[in-house]
DNA sequence: ACCTGAACACCGTTCAAGT
DNA sequence: ACCTGAACACCGTTCAAGT
């Protein structure tokens, strides 16, 4: 019989529970028979909508990535637009930090984050990096915000401005980079 | 009876065995079962020597940490100084990739990693960073290498640099975020 | 002091069976 | 098409018992 009240259970409706499972008590709260339960149905319900544990936390993550903002290809300054591809990356982090924390672990696992990387590559582009050094520095930018993340999301980077927030602290330090960026581009 | 061919089951040969489980098949390889298999010893024989298994991957990780070889307090220039330890660090994190990542999604596991810190503090100071932004200093330059070893542990590095191997990108990285400091205390 | 076996409450996943 | 129950091979950990 179906201990379900409503209509089949959708990949949406089980994503959405991952992230309230891996949100409140990270990766390693998510089980498939926690999530079977929060979604009020048999646990082997599950694998008809899904392979495996693994592809579903793929599956999640993806999904978590498709809503990043990416900014618009408008006119304004290289400096500006990675400030912002920064900030929108930093804004889905924070929203689910277990679930970035095992993402940035595991690179590789959402292949097209959004269309981050073209973004990234059109901004770079504009900002005057060689084609031949594209990849280099951009995987140096993104290392760097990475980094950033995860001291962030781990606490590391609460209180440590004085006169300000985490966001101060992550504000100040890509201004760092896009110097460092800059002075070696002009 | 004891199934062990010799003595009783030592702290360091536990975290050698915690060692080659977690480099070979990474953190989510570990089990008590394995690691008792792997030691020719019953699995409840390990409850006798740690107490659970989050304080026995505490453990193995401290151990690791305490293999820092800290760059001395000649009277070399900074920049030399944060190279070298930069270098101590990646050494540890590429002889340990999976275990390294652990410890960096979970900061403040290990508390004291091999006093660190105090070296890291020192050479800043040296370098000119007024006392009440050192730790912001800090953090952020930590950070940095941190995200530039997540992306080396994941082979993000490999080949990116045409002319050379990760360690030669992971030079030139350390150099840029050097130079963006140099020409902030300077 | 050190080790052990049985047991408990969990896992992910397969498979044959139900509607 | 979608769901289910029983089953299998695993987990971490407790506890009473052995030497």
């Amino acid at each position: 019989m179906s201990a379900r009240r409503g209509q089949p259970l959708t990949i949406q409706e089980i994503y959405a529970a991952v992230l309230r499972l891996v949100d409140e008590g990270g990766v390693e709260n998510l089980s498939m028979r926690k999530l079977a339960a929060e979604l009020d149905v048999n646990p082997m319900s599950l694998y008809h909508h899904v392979e495996n544990k693994d592809a579903l936390l793929r599956g999640a993550c993806t999904a978590v990535a498709l809503g990043l903002r990416l900014p618009p290809d408008d006119g304004t300054p290289w400096q500006e637009q990675l400030r912002a591809l920064a900030h929108a990356y930093r804004s889905i982090a924070l929203s689910h930090p277990a679930l970035w924390s095992y993402v940035n672990a595991h690179p590789g696992l959402v292949e097209q984050e959004g269309g981050m990387w073209e973004v990234f590559n059109r901004v770079l582009a504009a900002a005057g990096v060689p084609a031949g050094e594209l990849v280099r520095v951009r995987t140096v930018l993104y290392t760097f915000v990475s980094g950033l993340l995860t001291a962030e999301t781990s606490g590391l980077l609460a209180g440590l401005d004085p006169d300000g927030d985490a966001e101060t602290t992550f504000d100040a330090a890509v201004d760092l980079i896009l110097d460092a960026l800059g002075s070696r581009v002009t």
